[in-house]
DNA sequence: ATACTGTTCAACACTGATGTATAAAATTGT
DNA sequence: ACAATTTTATACATCAGTGTTGAACAGTAT
């Protein structure tokens, strides 16, 4: 039996380009692994997808595991460079950054999705870089004045977090037109800062908060 | 080459019990396919931690696919008479719903995480019944007086349902102590109802929030 | 021209999983 | 005591993937 891998995507012949070969492999793989989970990537099914050769896939990343872990780190990467990535003045902007946030997310779904399932999983998170960097910028943020006092940071930041990256998930954003991207971004960081304004509450019309369920 | 199964977990003979050995067969699976995914879920490795025969699980589940379906539906069961379970009259409390739910994720992490990677995954999510629930539980919430105006309802219950069901995973519920699982879900809605009061910021603190980025 | 690098192709040994089948044991209900 | 059901134990055919190797081919640079 042959071993075929029989080049469906790309029969057109092509310049020869490592680095783009490199990033068409990681681009799928991470399409991949966003959908089925690390786990369930295989070295074939990428090659085939990405339209190049098995052997390729395996000259560029000598194992099915080195490929994975290239992936999550070249996500992770990707996601700190579009939220951090402009001008140091503006990181204490939590409204820049969530925007930041959204936009990325919506655009690219997959590399959001890969990069939660990645630090879920990880024993240190503090190895990772954009965990860092939105964990400071979090700590900072609940630390000034313009913060109510008592604000639990890490749920918040993971509130945000998981919200905004399934939020395109959610959406569905992979499959629409970029007018609807844009919008979904919008949606989200539109009622992400009005519940950071206002709350969900009419305090006046909902008085008897203080029965609270008994489990709390 | 013999086809081992070796039986790692259960040396001990037990009483028969068809439906306990089902519930343990879709108790290990649901475990597996919250860590690694539905896709990457093998018969033999649910079979081997379950400590039954593979052919036992064959003799319950037919193929691998409808062990991941009658995981996920089991799943989805459980969670929602775990948050909906209780008295009727209950239901249109907001914070009593969110108490279940933290309650629920913090002590069954798997599940929440099963039940959302199914969701996300559906063509048609009013087939699940849990979502239907909630949405309508949420749209109630909405449309009462009890909250603002202008609020997104979609957003709102994808933000409240990715972080219930992703805090405990992050916190990893699932080696905790019961007293730790307590204060895990405590904290997640002392926070959530804190900032669904007042929101996060010191409105007389942060006049400028005009200044919103540009792409939103 | 030549050497180098990236890429393709085919073959191979191996592993681990699926799904099927069948006989035997163990437990239960009647 | 008997029948039915559940569970175990094997075996087998099949498939898909991994990781390796060696030879060939195609652009690129010197």
């Amino acid at each position: 039996m042959a071993d075929s891998t029989p080049q469906l995507t790309r029969p057109r012949k092509r310049r020869r380009d490592p680095e783009r070969t490199r990033e068409a492999i990681l681009e799928v793989s991470a399409k991949l692994m966003a959908k089925d989970g690390p786990e369930a990537l295989s070295v074939s099914q990428v090659a085939q997808l990405a339209g190049v050769n098995r052997g390729t896939a395996y000259h560029h990343f000598q194992t099915r595991e080195q490929l994975v872990k290239a992936t999550t780190d070249w996500v992770s990467e990707k996601m700190t460079d579009a939220v951090f990535g402009d001008a140091e003045q503006q990181r204490n902007r939590p409204e820049v950054v969530l925007g930041n946030l959204a936009h990325f997310c919506v655009e690219y779904p997959e590399f959001g999705r890969v990069w939660l399932v990645r630090i879920l999983s990880m024993e240190d998170r503090n190895q990772d870089h954009f965990w860092r960097q939105f964990k400071s910028q979090v700590d900072r943020f609940v630390a000034s004045e313009a913060a109510h006092e008592g604000i639990d940071a890490e749920v918040h930041a993971v509130r945000v977090l998981t919200s905004a990256i399934l939020w395109p998930v959610w959406m569905r954003s992979r499959s629409a037109t970029p007018e609807e991207r844009e919008e979904m971004a919008s949606r989200f960081t539109r009622e992400m800062m009005r519940l950071h304004l206002d709350g969900l509450f009419r305090k006046e019309k909902y008085s008897d908060l203080e029965m609270m369920p008994t489990h709390l």
